[in-house]
RNA sequence: GCGAGGGUAGCCAAGCCAGGUCAAAGGCGACAGACUCAAGAUCUGUUCCUGCAGAGGUUCGCCGGUUCAAAUCCGGCCCUUCGCACCA
């Protein structure tokens, strides 16, 4: 056997490649098709992303192995505007991307096809598949590959589109979206890829009410348009320079970093002069909705970088605004120096204007009495808005002083309110991002309008209802997810689904200026790939994918002559293509990570459901969690991970595939440790070298006890395999064939287990069981054991009742137990024993131990009861109170045993026979000489008396 | 804020849904022994506490409950991780 790891994997994928085992072509078998969710083209990836990959060829394999003509085709995600930006670094000579693609194994020379987006990606499509999933050995259908700015892909997506509008799924309407006033829309999100700060920003909606003041009118933001009723004064920051602003008929103030902000959300904004704060304060403003004149206050705390840098005051609820009144209230000299009549001030009040259960009527003042908080700037005062808008929006309720919105909740009240104001044009509508965000181009982002965006209506309740019929039916996994599914399906609404701007992708089909966005072209895609062979070896074109072609193939609409004739392709590769959507759609298996579960799994259940039939629609979905550092989630744009090439080529792929299988369950994240890879390439080492040895041994006809409980041992550990992998339980299956198998073989040669042929079958068995996994490995291993073929298309073993044999096992159980007893009594005394003696139960006690038994099983089983029987038998009444001792003792043990426990005890085992049959086995294991007696053997040697404790299962032991 | 997960021995990690076979798989680490000139690899044993006879005691985040019986079921609390919409 070759023993160097990328050898074998050489030797190994050039001969499956070669010999195209990979390709998945339609047949009689039952078919299987499972994929990964592809990943976005954003560089190199790491060895985190392989965990998933590498759990879909695993099971892939296993498929096959079962039986299943499998499918497992790969893709690439390239939408966007990440090999744009790419392109432009490389184009610029930026040294960090360059040092980073040359780290990462880029090739000088290749650094010129970088400078444009399209040689970005294929450049790195070819890694992917080259040095990521060949290189692991997937038994992926090559020839099915897509990308998705593929031509022919666009002609897909257009076709989806267009069935979506059909299904009235497509609307339109305003949308505010972050974007870069530079390069357009961007995703602020905490990875951080099209923006270089910010990542936590949310977008914020304020309420701008609209305070007359004169000739001009002051807009407030707020987040709490429900406080209308509160009102009692105007806060201007008197150091800030405003500016005004003419929109239609009226002239607005804001400040100017609001006005840069709300050029990108209002037409027709036009600045006519500026205005100081100073000369603000002191005049007079009306509140809307109510109609009241407030006067207009100076407040420092006023940032023109927020909202629009003026603040409506609502003492009763608002902590800021309560603290700043009091402050002005008790400073007649500040009053002065701004020309405010101080009785003026000090006549304002708060007005409570909601009731929160906990709460007295101003729930602001008090919780600033509470706080011990006396000034503006206060970092207390956080934490006390915090509280009080948390307690009023849950549970508060508008009071009596807030006219037709009385008695209504808050939450309510909120919505109402700032309808009506809106509807009014007593307010407008400003949105902003909590903190600042640059783009990765250096320019800040906003928030922009955008008036005649497209959504996908995820919110149709048709749609929705169908998905959650759809969900249950399918096999997701974990089981929290297949719950949680139901919650993300009602909670998706709307989706934004094309965007404008300098991206890759699909044009709109209705309108040009439009690019399908990418998450919207990334959900119906699997069923792509029944149709990808035909396009990537030319005899379909992008001009034959019509809209015919696909209602043809995809739906079963129309006649083949039709469709044939409208997509101006051959009826019988039509009928050929169709015949292979029907074969292998639906989809089995959707794998990927846990960021797809709010967003990518139910978009792609939902798209479905809108656009195909019920007998296409998926069947599976399987969630896996990450690798992460030690530092944190191991981040595409932040780098920091082993490459993939260069751990394939340090570790081995199979002691990696191994790794990820084992390490824990798919559903928690794991450390990347490489202490800990490297015990699993000692591991695979370990293996071959056992499979080796194991090989050589001589065949023999005779079956002894050991070679029985060896197959029988194999068929146990291969149920439990078969039973777990019914929920992808890689884990089991890797821990049961790599861990608890060779267990078992050590113990089989320790008992001294010789026979070849029993051996050669249990080979056959377990090289098999690895082959799902470490399948290059499992090849050089099945080669060496003389399989036929590949493993890789051998049946995956089941369990054979032949092999079966429950007194081998418990023989073998016994006896453990019987050493660790001697040895535990060998620990505590410390005794070097020159001779161990043991005694088997006398009949008594087994006939008392089958009495238990029965009563056990029938649910019987009591003290008192079994005690009675037990003195009630002449056999056993004759050794009075040992009997009803023995009796108690057993009753109580076999009270907690299982079903399957006690089918073991009851199992006819002759202790003796088999002790005695291990005598030498023992004595060499205790390096002592080791005899057995029956406890009823009246020529026994027993120097303590100790035989008298024996008892059926568990004999007595003497040691010297 | 909305939603979901997790806390198990020195460490990693199964078990929990379907309570009893659980002082709790497996791995790693550590210690001791065998083999070896030696190291490594391999094999054996030990690794919560106590114990000179195979036993007993206390454990599965904390508190309480259900039960003959709880790591497992129920309630509350503490801590922690994650997802939340133009990243896929």
């Amino acid at each position: 056997m070759l023993n160097r790891p990328t050898e074998i994997e050489t030797k190994w994928q050039e001969r499956w490649y070669s010999q195209r085992i990979n390709e998945a072509n339609r047949d009689e078998r039952r078919k299987f098709m499972i994929i990964f969710a592809y990943p976005g083209v954003t560089g190199y990836l790491h060895v985190g992303h392989m965990r998933g990959f590498s759990y879909v060829d695993d099971i892939s394999r296993y498929m096959r192995m079962r039986g299943y003509n499998v499918m497992f085709p790969v893709g690439t995600h390239a939408t966007g505007n990440g090999p744009i930006s790419l392109a432009k670094k490389v184009a610029a000579g930026d040294e960090g991307i360059i040092s980073y693609l040359t780290r990462n194994g880029c090739p000088e020379e290749k650094l010129k096809d970088l400078t444009n987006p399209i040689g970005v990606v294929d450049f790195f499509n070819k890694v992917y598949v080259e040095q990521y999933w060949r290189r692991f050995g997937f038994m992926a259908d090559w020839r099915r590959f897509t990308c998705t700015i593929y031509k022919e892909y666009g002609k897909f997506i257009q076709w989806q589109f267009r069935k979506l509008n059909e299904a009235g799924l497509l609307i339109q309407k305003p949308y505010y979206a972050p974007s870069c006033i530079k390069c357009g829309p961007v995703a602020v999100d905490a990875s951080e890829t099209d923006i270089s700060c910010g990542g936590n920003a949310e977008t914020t909606e304020y309420t701008l009410m609209k305070f007359k003041c004169g000739d001009l009118v002051l807009l407030a933001a707020t987040l709490r348009p429900e406080t209308v009723f509160g009102q009692t004064n105007f806060w201007v920051n008197p150091d800030v320079e405003y500016v005004k602003v003419r929109h239609e008929n009226e002239i607005w103030v804001m400040s100017r970093p609001c006005l840069d902000k709300f050029h990108y959300q209002k037409e027709g904004l036009e600045e006519v002069g500026t205005i100081d704060g100073k000369e603000l304060i002191g005049r007079m403003c009306t509140t809307p909705m109510t109609g009241r004149t407030i006067p207009c206050l100076p407040a420092t705390f006023c940032d023109p970088e927020v909202g629009t840098g003026l603040v409506v005051s609502v003492p009763s609820d608002a902590p800021d605004d309560w603290v700043a009144l009091m402050m002005l209230q008790t400073d007649e000299e500040l009053c002065k120096q701004y020309g405010l009549d101080f009785e003026m001030v000090r006549s304002i009040m708060p007005i409570p204007i909601i009731d929160t259960k906990g709460w007295g009527p101003m729930p602001a003042v008090e919780i600033v009495e509470r706080m011990g908080i006396t000034r503006s700037g206060d970092p207390k005062l956080v934490e006390a808005k915090k509280i009080v808008y948390k307690e009023g929006f849950h549970s508060g309720k508008m009071n009596g002083n807030c006219g037709k919105y009385s008695d209504l909740p808050v939450d309510k009240a909120k919505d109402m309110m700032k309808e009506d104001m809106l509807r009014s044009t007593e307010a407008d509508l400003f949105f902003d991002l909590s903190e600042r965000v640059v783009c990765r181009c250096g320019e800040p982002v906003v928030i922009r309008k955008v008036d005649d965006q497209w959504f996908i209506n995820y919110a149709d309740e048709e749609l929705t209802a169908r998905s959650h019929d759809q969900a249950k039916r399918m096999h997701i996994i974990p089981t929290d997810y297949m719950t949680n599914v139901h919650g993300v399906l009602d909670w998706f609404r709307e989706r934004a689904c094309v965007r404008q701007g300098n991206w890759l992708g699909t044009r709109f089909p209705f309108d040009d200026k439009w690019i399908i966005e990418a998450i919207s072209d990334s959900t119906l895609y699997p069923i792509f790939y029944t149709v990808t062979p035909y396009v990537n070896d030319g005899s379909v074109k992008a001009e034959n994918l019509t809209t015919e072609f696909f209602d043809h193939v995809f739906l079963g609409k129309g006649d083949v002559n039709e469709a044939a004739r409208a997509s101006g392709l051959d009826p019988s590769l039509l009928a050929k293509i169709k015949a292979d959507v029907d074969y292998w759609y639906p989809l089995d298996m959707n794998l990927g990570g846990k960021e797809h579960m709010t967003v990518h799994f139910p978009a792609f259940l939902m798209n479905h459901v809108a656009i195909l039939p019920e007998d296409k629609l998926p069947k599976g979905i399987f969630v896996n969690w990450y690798v992460i550092s030690k530092s944190g989630k191991i981040s595409k744009s932040k780098g920091g991970a082993q490459p993939i090439p260069g751990a394939a080529e340090k570790y081995g792929v199979d002691a990696l595939r191994l790794y990820y299988a084992h390490i824990a369950s798919p559903f928690a994240d794991v450390e990347w440790d490489e202490d800990i890879i490297e015990n699993y390439v000692l591991k695979i080492d370990r293996v071959m070298r056992n499979v080796e040895e194991l090989a050589a041994m001589q065949p023999a006809s005779q079956m002894s006890g050991i070679d029985q409980w060896l197959l029988s041992r194999l068929n146990t550990r291969l149920a439990k395999v078969i039973g777990g992998m019914a929920q992808y339980d890689l884990k089991t299956l890797a821990n049961e064939a790599y861990f608890e198998i060779p267990n078992d073989l050590k113990w089989y040669i320790r008992r001294g287990g010789n026979n070849g042929t029993a051996m050669r079958k249990a080979l056959d068995i377990w090289v098999r069981m690895m082959a799902p996994i470490t399948p290059h490995v499992a090849e050089e291993m099945w080669e060496h054991i003389g399989g036929e073929g590949f493993v890789t298309n051998a049946k995956f073993p089941e369990p054979d009742e032949a092999n079966s044999s429950m007194l081998a096992e418990i023989a073998e159980d016994y006896l453990r137990a019987l050493m660790d007893d001697t040895n535990e009594i060998l620990k505590v005394t410390r005794i070097t024993p020159s001779r161990v003696l043991i005694y088997t139960t006398s009949q008594w006690k087994a006939k008392g131990m089958a009495m238990a038994i029965d009563m056990a099983k029938k649910g019987e089983l009591k003290v008192p009861t079994l005690t009675k029987a037990v003195m009630q038998d002449p056999d056993l009444k004759q050794h009075g109170k040992e009997a009803s001792d023995y009796a108690r003792k057993i009753a109580e043990d076999l009270m907690k045993r299982s079903k399957e426990e006690l089918v073991k005890l009851e199992a006819d085992f002759d202790e003796l026979a088999f002790l005695t049959s291990a005598q030498n086995f023992l004595s060499k294991e205790m390096g002592s000489n080791v005899r057995v007696f029956s406890a009823e053997n009246p020529e026994k040697e027993d120097p303590q008396n100790k035989a008298r404790v024996a008892q059926p299962r568990r004999p007595a032991i003497y040691v010297e």
